[in-house]
RNA sequence: GCGGAUGUAGUUCAAUGGUAGAACUUCAGCCUUCCAAGCUGACUACGUGGGUUCGAUUCCCAUCAUCCGCUCCA
């Protein structure tokens, strides 16, 4: 796909109600997004769809609402409040832009790590060793610039530092917090998970890519803690069970997916291993799905921390220890992103004829049937099916213009059923049915129609 | 944030130092019995704020937003 069909997909989800700019009339506020009403419908579908496999139908899985903000302990405990900021500098001769840890460890090939270092440190570190530009060579840099990535704010009307919160960067630690409480209410035993979806907030340096990289977005994590070293290796096991998932929800073609494993130099300050899935995006490979090991870390600093004991006893070996967690954390926007680009279709059918299609799978798609009178003189029985199905799946109603024109306004939204009533509805009790990807209809009778699609759209 | 580019109806494109046209879309009416028909009509734009000028959408400045790099990662 090439740049030009990536523009084409971003306005085609602008414009056919998928996703909105933020603020739009106020001249927007950067990479700020609202999803429209179709938007809304697929976001829903996904974060169902994930809920049900990995939650609803997952022997060890439980699922967890836990609050965007927390003590700000949290963040200390979790490394966050120190961890998750870079030290930027540019070098003003070529404009490019570096991490200052990076330059040292680049330039002493490793043997030297800034962890901890301040940023004065780190400054007279590269002056003293005549560290320079890897790009054009120039000695010739800004000051460091710390940019920690958590969004601040105050709890309470005093706008003091003591009342300073801060939105959270990830939804896990909200998981490990709560560890003991889902274990002790919920009888749990090793191994077992705990999910949830909620909203995270990164203060990126550079957002972008439409949807793909935003400042606030919402996340579908898991938490899966289990004893380390036991026979099964769960790092391998969630890493295939994500996949597997997204498979089952794109028609089964991997040819625009890959596993990638990171490398330790690129490991976050929590992980000793991480697999990403990436997904070959209009714009190129990027990451979508990241499985982290990561060990006991998060349990150990929230113990140390809290002074809370977050061991486990083992209840038939009498063991006592930290539990090893598993991460599988996926952005419920860029499986959007996914599911609408692997979707976008325009196809060729006839001279000088085109339709855009989405070819949703059923499950996802964001309308599941649309009710098209034949002629508007068939309204009341049209409406009267629309009454009927709509409390069962998300319906459209279209009595507006050529039946073919009605056909291709839904194709273009993804709808996977176009329901025709007729002038021998009235005689024959039955409907055509038209089916988006083949364009083929069949005819049902009335009483069939509802069961027909429920089958259908099924999970 | 830094460097580069861009900014005219919902979309795609025009024109112009004297306040803007079209196509498609949308809506209404007529017509229309299964794949973008036709006819009639309607709505809708110079991103925002300054400056230069008798007058700016057009020139200048700032700002905001978008795109591409640096960077980052769900």
């Amino acid at each position: 796909m090439t740049e030009k069909t990536f523009e084409k997909i971003v306005n085609h989800a602008k414009n056919s109600g998928f996703v909105f700019q933020g603020s739009e009339i106020y001249g927007g506020l950067s990479n700020t997004w609202d999803f429209g009403p179709l938007g809304v419908e697929l976001k829903n579908n996904i974060k169902n769809a994930w809920w049900k496999k990995f939650i609803q139908e997952s022997p060890y899985n439980v699922g967890l609402q836990s609050a965007i903000l927390m003590n700000p302990k949290v963040w200390e405990a979790s490394g966050h409040l120190s961890g998750f900021s870079d030290p930027l500098m540019d070098c003003k001769q070529c404009k490019t832009r570096h991490r200052a840890d990076h330059l040292i460890e680049e330039f002493t090939e490793g043997k030297v790590s800034p962890e901890g270092w301040s940023k004065d440190e780190m400054m007279q570190y590269i002056k003293d060793n005549h560290i320079g530009c890897p790009d054009c060579g120039a000695h010739d840099f800004t000051e460091i610039r710390q940019f920690n990535l958590m969004f601040k704010t105050f709890q309470g009307i005093l706008e003091d530092t003591k009342n300073t919160v801060y939105l959270r960067p990830e939804t896990a630690q909200g998981m490990f917090v709560n560890f003991k409480n889902i274990q002790r209410t919920m009888r749990k035993k090793l191994p077992f998970g705990i999910g949830q979806i909620g909203k995270s907030f990164r203060n990126e340096i550079t957002p972008g890519n439409f949807i793909f990289r935003v400042r606030e977005f919402e996340q579908m994590e898991m938490e899966f803690f289990c004893k380390p070293g036991t026979d099964l290796d769960w790092y391998a096991y969630w890493k295939e069970f994500c996949m597997n998932w997204i498979l089952s929800l794109n028609g089964g073609s991997d040819v625009n997916l890959r596993y990638r494993e990171h490398a330790k130099e690129e490991l976050s300050f929590y992980s000793v291993g991480t697999c990403d899935i990436e997904y070959n995006y209009p714009f190129g490979w990027g990451e979508l799905w990241g499985i982290a090991d990561r060990t006991n870390y998060d349990l150990s600093k929230h113990m140390e921390h809290s002074k809370t004991s977050m061991e486990y006893l083992d209840p038939t070996t009498n063991e006592k220890y930290i539990p090893y967690c598993v991460e599988p954390a996926v952005g419920v926007e860029r499986l959007f992103l996914m599911f609408f680009c692997e979707a976008y279709d325009e196809e060729e059918i006839g001279e000088n004829d085109t339709r855009i299609v989405m070819h949703f799978t059923p499950a996802l798609a964001p309308v599941k049937a649309a009710i098209l009178p034949l002629s508007k003189q068939l309204s009341e029985k049209a409406t009267e099916l629309f009454a009927e199905l709509a409390p069962e799946f998300t319906c459209d109603f279209d009595e507006s213009g050529s039946i073919g024109k009605r056909y291709r306004r839904q194709d273009a939204i993804g709808t996977p059923f176009c329901i025709t009533v007729d002038f021998e509805t009235e005689n024959d009790g039955c409907v055509t049915i038209r089916h988006r990807d083949s364009m083929e209809q069949e005819r049902i009778p009335l009483t069939e129609v509802k069961e027909f699609i429920s089958k259908a759209i099924k999970f």
